[in-house]
DNA sequence: TAGCGATGTGCAAACGATTGCGCCGGTTTG
DNA sequence: CAAACCGGCGCAATCGTTTGCACATCGCTA
């Protein structure tokens, strides 16, 4: 019980040495004897000597923590992102301080504001779908404290990020479609300020032209993502007067969303109506009346390129590079996904 | 850029007073004189004065941080769970320190060893599914860092756990089949060894004595959870000459491999065969045959639980009372939920 | 024999904040 | 008028570790 932890000086008193010979010994630092390395190294193991990370983190003003804020761990993109971050993270001896925003603006500062306290040498952030206000983030490089985005990029100037370019997996989705005879294709896209959005708009825009069709800007529709917006997201398209025949949805929850609207209108999904979404989640395998193909975004990979960026400008800040103003862009190929026969094909 | 963060020492200078002055003045402590007090306050915001949480951290010996250790966030119970957790957490200026054991005794070893090195005021632990080792739970107590273990209990004397009953689920469970008419009654479980298949088999027993059925043991069936096991079980109990018209499934991940293999033998769902489990996850609304009902297991609520829980033996033991010989035991009170109108129904 | 380079150690400062104790000057009290 | 008291503040130690520098000892060479 009233173990106390022995330290470094404990072990120097009982070996009458110094402290910093017992440091340096533990360190095996050259210019230490080795008769008295092998002393202090003995000792050590003998007491279960553990070095006071705490009494380190101060002394080198590093915490070997990273600080992880993202928007919901229950959305399977960002659990596995996380683990991707993770993975790295334990890998390189770091550790993973997390928070949710819960999608909110007001979280988000607020996790960031606990995290800067505690001290976090870096962050890894995908940013909440309601944040307008940058300059919680902004704030940050004054302290130094450096910044890796991730899937949710905000639009700013001058960040590093890690992101899946969207455009490619949407060419292909829409070329998809296409090849199954479908000319009229709605888009029910996400909030228009996130770069994701933006990208899918514009892989629709330039598939379209690909394939020598026109754009036509009224089957593009935004929404935030709740369920009511979906539902008349969802609604507006299918009463259009050029009805589209498919519709490429934000991503799997989302189109969970909308082809439950179109069911209850009586429509018949794969039929007279179909989906194509975002994400390849595992679950809508086992959904109703799952996408018929869906843009993977490797999330576990964008966790992974993401901490090792920012384990790269730690070490950088570290050798005392600070100011070299290059900023890490780093873009992911999206991939389509063709799901296999469904169990809604079974049913029918 | 080289703005060197404030600190106390930095507006003592500029004020021409001791540091000592100014760490009272920003406490407010009774003892400094209210003009002190104003300047200090003032010049600490006007510089952004913020602490050095890793100083304060080294002095106290205390890092307010929890260590989470899980299995595997993707499951929606866990990331659920830490929901719970962080809210709690972040509310009373803890903050959360993150690792999944994706169910590997070695990997939850290094984690604990890793948040035991950062120092971690104490852990929240929900244990692998092969864990049969607790040696590094042991060494914890050594270290004085308290553990709240949460739904995954391991089989240990002596230490504090929030966990979810599952008896009255069950119960609930089996009384709502038979009242739908179902006499023969299958149980696919899970691993023999977890506390919770016990639990489930427990009120199943129960159930069914109430009810004055004879309680039949090849009715039910112990599987790890993977998907090959788990149609290998549901073939067993489908190929019973007492064939059960209804399955009590481990939980709803496991319930869409088992329904999955019983529509491919043909079986109409809800009506050959229907099944009930444990979880009550979002997605089965989603689902195209989700179980009738499913027993809610309030994974927010315990991880709530769990953190308030270690919170206070936190602040018992800053308050000196260590040695009390008491642990926490809470139970939580599980509950069936009977699924409305799924999606598959309006399909027929 | 003086000087020199290794080699092995110790001293002390530094990181930033907290806190017990003591000091100083002024006011109250007996 | 001296004693006691108190508000307001500073000193210095402390937490555990790292690290630049100085120092001591020794053997070797010039």
């Amino acid at each position: 019980m009233e173990n106390k932890l022995p330290t470094i000086t404990e072990i120097a008193r009982r070996l009458n040495i110094s402290a910093s010979t017992v440091s340096r010994a533990l360190h095996n630092h050259s210019s230490i004897g080795l008769r008295t390395k092998m002393r202090v190294q003995e000792l050590a193991k003998e007491l279960n000597y553990e070095p006071n990370q705490t009494a380190i983190f101060f002394q080198q003003r590093k915490t070997f923590t990273i600080g992880v804020v993202l928007p919901e761990l229950s959305e399977a993109f960002f659990s596995a992102a996380i683990s991707g971050i993770e993975d790295c993270a334990y890998k390189n001896k770091y550790t993973v301080l997390m928070g949710q925003s819960h999608d909110s603006e007001e979280k988000e500062k607020q996790i960031i504001e606990t995290m800067k306290s505690h001290r976090v040498d870096g962050l890894l952030v995908s940013i909440a779908n309601k944040t307008n206000n940058y300059d919680h983030f902004e704030s940050l490089k004054r302290y130094n404290i450096p910044v890796v985005f991730f899937d949710r990029i905000p639009d700013m100037p001058d960040i590093h990020y890690v992101a899946c370019n969207l455009i490619s997996g949407t060419i292909q989705a829409i070329n998809f479609l296409i090849k199954k005879g479908h000319r009229v294709i709605g888009m029910l896209n996400g909030p228009e300020k996130l770069a994701a959005s933006k990208e899918r708009e514009e892989g629709y825009i330039q598939a379209m032209k690909k394939n020598r069709l026109k754009f036509d800007p009224t089957l593009v529709v935004n929404c935030d993502l709740s369920t009511d917006k979906v539902y008349a997201a969802t609604e507006h398209l299918l009463k259009l007067k050029r009805k589209p025949t498919a519709i490429v949805v934000f991503n799997d929850y989302v189109a969970l969303d909308a082809v439950q609207y179109a069911r209850r209108q009586k429509l018949r999904i794969n039929k007279d109506i179909c989906f194509v979404s975002y994400a390849n989640l595992p679950i809508s395998h086992y959904t109703a009346f799952p996408p018929m193909a869906s843009v993977e975004q490797f999330p576990y990979l964008q966790g992974q390129k993401a901490t090792e960026t920012l384990l790269e400008l730690l070490s950088n800040k570290d050798s005392g590079q600070e100011g070299t103003n290059t900023y890490y862009k780093i873009i992911l190929e999206s991939q389509l996904v063709i799901k296999e026969n469904n169990i809604a094909d079974q049913v029918l």
